[in-house]
DNA sequence: TGAGCTTCAGACAGGGTGTCTGTAAGCTGT
DNA sequence: ACAGCTTACAGACACCCTGTCTGAAGCTCA
C-alpha cells in the first residue's frame, strides 16, 4: 500500500503562497515574510525548502542573478485542481459528482456563490455548444 | 510550522473503503477484502489500522461480539467536506470561490454534471427563499 | 583582499505509517 | 475441562517525510 505522497508540505506551501504574492524573490526576502525575522538558520530552512520545490519543478530559480530570484512555476488554481483530483481519486473513484454534490450542501454556498457558478457553468454552455 | 496532519492515512482508507461497502466486518473479512489473503501478520497490521481509525473515532468497534464487529462512524460524504475543508483553508484563504471556478473550468464537467449541478443549486435557493 | 552575504551539502530529531512478533485472552467441539 | 484454534492487544521496528540547523565554500563590492 503505497504512501499518499504529500507533493507539497506545509512549510513549502507558505513559501509558495510569498512566491504567489510577490512573483519573484530572494531568499531573504522570503524569510523575512514567513517568519518576520531573518537569521542564519531560518534562511537555511528557507533555503531548503526552495530546494526542495525546485525539486518538485514548482519553483524555478534564476542562478544568473545574486542572489538567486525565485519564482514559483505553478499556479494556485493548477495545486487546487491537482488537489481535488487526488480528493476524488481516493474518495469518490475519480467520479467528481459526490464531490459536487458534498461541496453545495455542506457549504453554506451565499447568493452571491450560487450567483457566481451559475456564471460559470453558463459559460462552459457557450464555450462547447455541442 | 505545525504539520498538515493527515488525517486519514492511505491504508486507514483503503479499510475505511471496505467499511463503507459492508457496512460492518470483522478484521478477517477486512483483511481478506484488502489483501486478498489472511496471514497472521496482515491480520495484526488490519487491526493496528482499526484502531488507530478507532482512536480517531472513525470507527465504531463492538466488543460484545467476538471476534468484534466495527463499524464506520464517518460518512464518505464527511470525509470529503473536511478534505475540501483543509484544501480552501490552505489554498483560498477558506474562500470556495477560487476552487468552485477551478473546479468547473478543470473538469471537464460533462452536461449531466452541469445539469445536476443546476439541480442542487435550484434546490439551495428553493430551501432558504429568505 | 577581506568583510559580509549567499549558496550548498549534509546532518539530525521528531513524528507518521505500515508492518510484524509475541503473548494473552476467548471460543468451540469433544 | 481441555486441546486447539482464532482473535485481541501491546509493543517494537524500519522507513521516510518534514522542518530545522551547522559548517564550509562561493560570490560581491568596497
Amino acid at each position: 500500500m503505497s504512501r499518499k505522497l504529500q507533493d507539497v508540505a506545509n512549510a513549502e506551501l507558505s513559501v509558495l503562497q510569498v512566491l504567489w504574492e510577490l512573483k519573484t524573490a530572494t531568499v531573504r526576502e522570503l524569510t523575512e515574510r514567513i517568519y518576520q525575522n531573518c537569521t542564519a538558520a531560518l534562511n537555511a530552512t528557507v533555503q531548503k525548502l526552495l530546494e526542495r520545490l525546485e525539486a518538485k519543478k514548482y519553483v524555478k530559480r534564476n542562478r544568473k542573478t545574486w542572489p538567486h530570484q525565485f519564482t514559483a512555476c505553478v499556479e494556485r488554481e493548477a495545486l487546487i485542481g491537482q488537489q481535488l483530483q487526488t480528493l476524488t481519486d481516493q474518495l469518490c473513484q475519480g467520479e467528481i459528482q459526490p464531490l459536487l454534490s458534498c461541496l453545495v450542501k455542506t457549504y453554506g454556498l451565499t447568493d452571491a456563490d450560487r450567483q457566481s457558478l451559475r456564471g460559470l457553468l453558463d459559460e462552459l454552455d457557450g464555450g462547447d455548444t455541442k
